[in-house]
DNA sequence: TGTACATCAGTGAACGCGCGTTCACTGATGTAC
DNA sequence: TGTACATCAGTGAACGCGCGTTCACTGATGTAC
């Protein structure tokens, strides 16, 4: 039996590493990611963090599933309506931007993005935000076929409707959002939330929406 | 009077260290750009390169705003309709993933936004998508404010209408085509060009495009 | 046309830095009898 | 309760790497008279 005290100083550990590396990923980018830097921070040599991840890659991939699964979460706590869960994509991504482009920027250089861990941890956020949109019009056959073969291959056999709206809300949530994130609006002197909320409107009352 | 060939000589090198500082961020990122490299591929001691940068940020910089004229100048090319100008948009990002993030991906740790020149470059492109882009329905008096008073410094003069509806296309052709860069709908098993017809379709005939 | 000078491209050595990772090892903490 | 052993956390030295940038310098090419 394994002892408890040193599991939970163990986890502990896990823990702080994670919470630094995450502060070095919002103050430089996944560059800026060192397990050295980590160690020091951390008052212990660098070696010593081989205990708790056998590498940087490693460490990098826990911390982008973690962010998968946090925003799954998110989505899942929101409000029901289109409204609430487009105001809870942008409230995660905002909150925590650095963690945003680790889902959803630019892959690492020599990341592997086929890792199914990551694959898997993908699809759980992508899920839940299927579970929780209202169906759209009718894709045309060829894009229903391969939304329908996504469905299946997740679980969770939406129907090819509700994945297209799905999809194409994420699409418009992410161009959105990203955009704001960098500070392309800002930088334009537009404040992002007035064109968030148009086009959340867009995608509530427009021609992929669910209603007539 | 300065040496016509040495000129030339000086321009042709300046060319090549461009090119291969492309090469170096199509490889792997922007991180993965170095001078070293650089210089080691053009068969030159590093130093060398310094005759023509002033340093690794100002090689990123110039880069940067190539990038910007060179979007400008391909969607300037489109033919007349937005179909035809969201393509252009979408062919030119895919066709060199690396520059487009360079252009709307994350900032570069250490590198300075608010550069002038950068800014200009990018206000370049964007001044393209709005002459290009008939006008949308109108935006609320705030909105409208914020987005007079930028088509006026961006001396453009456009109306609050139509720069609505050019920077609603530019968020929704980002969303889409960022997540095919990325590979996003690759791994769903989604074909992107059918999502990015639809979101062509839905800015046309949607409740921000000019028909009624 | 020839000569003195200025400009420019490029070199090699050096500075100082940080990185991921491996290795042999010490010491503490837990487990089994 | 005490003792032998196994497990685990952490250390310090080392390997090999690449980076941006500065500096004093050589040699070639251009310019002015």
């Amino acid at each position: 039996m394994a002892s408890i005290v040193r599991d939970r100083v163990r986890a502990q550990m896990v823990r702080e590493i994670k919470d630094r590396a995450l502060a070095q990923l919002a103050a430089g980018g996944a560059a800026a990611l060192s397990i050295s830097a980590i160690a020091k921070e951390l008052g212990v040599s660098g070696p010593a963090l081989y205990r708790y991840f056998p590498s940087r890659d490693a460490l990098l991939a826990d911390l982008i599933v973690d962010a998968y699964g946090d925003l799954a979460e998110a989505l899942d706590r929101a409000a029901p309506g289109l409204p609430a869960l487009a105001a809870a994509y942008r409230s995660w991504a905002l909150a925590q931007p650095h963690r945003y482009r680790l889902l959803y920027g630019a892959p690492l250089p020599g990341y592997d993005a086929h890792d199914q861990r990551l694959v898997t941890a993908a699809q759980r956020a992508m899920n839940v935000l299927v579970a929780r949109i209202e169906p759209g019009p009718e894709p045309d056959d060829r894009l229903a076929g391969q939304l329908r073969a996504w469905a299946g291959r997740s679980g969770t056999d939406a129907d090819p409707a509700t994945a297209l709206r799905a999809v194409t809300a994420w699409s418009r949530l992410h161009g959105a959002v990203s955009l704001e994130i960098e500070g392309n609006y800002a930088s334009m002197g537009i404040d992002p939330e007035l064109l968030f909320a148009a086009e959340v409107e867009a995608l509530s009352n427009g021609p992929l929406s669910s209603g007539p």
